[in-house]
DNA sequence: TCAGTATATAAATGTATATTTATATATCTA
DNA sequence: TAGATATATAAATATACATTTATATACTGA
């Protein structure tokens, strides 16, 4: 993995960045990082109507940051990738860290 | 670290990716990751204006993802803490990957 | 204290995006 | 095929945010 900017792609750090920038999103993608769920699975656990879901997991899809997955009627979506959740995990760690180095002064 | 949502603040997530999520950010934040920079040089190097500089060197500051320091008529700019290089080379690298995977079907 | 430089802030503007409401499409079953 | 359910899309609205322009504040040296 490289840490130098000449070799990162701005356009999608900038991206995928914007992506998890959004708490709704960050639900849904916590919600379906065990198991694929349906639409209407994601709807009921997250207590957020259809539409808004649909619209978030439409850009969770573009991102590429879930896979999806039709059968019958039901449309399953699931996380693409246990990095995600990882990267999500060092990202809370360092907040948390941040944090606690700030209020110490 | 927890890869736990449960365990993970999802408001600072959100905080610190909507921080991430612009190029002009990432770019300052790369600027001043291998040392401390004055506001002018980062104007310089970045080839933006000043006020537009100092408004996102707030929002970085407000994230506590770069410290401050003064020093006469000149503020330097530095990346607080290391580990956000890192965590933005894993997340390019897993943007490079989703893709890859993408175009090959 | 005044002029010049460095940085920050405020106001104004334009754009992107989250959410809601309404409706369309797709699938299954009777 | 008609009706019911699952999901997606479109239009409308509201809000957040990036950028520009103008101005204010902070520091330094004469």
């Amino acid at each position: 993995m490289v840490e130098n900017f000449n070799e990162m792609n701005l356009q999608t750090l900038v991206y995928l960045a914007k992506c998890l920038a959004d708490e709704n999103r960050l639900r849904i993608l916590f919600c379906v990082s065990k198991e694929k769920k349906s639409v209407s699975t994601i709807v009921e656990e997250l207590q957020l109507s259809q539409p808004l879901i649909s619209h978030h997991l439409k850009e969770l899809k573009r991102s590429l940051l879930v896979t999806v997955e039709r059968s019958g009627p039901f449309v399953y979506y699931e996380l693409s990738d246990e990095r995600i959740l990882s990267i999500l995990g060092k990202l809370n760690e360092l907040g948390d860290d941040l944090l606690k180095a700030r209020v110490s002064f």
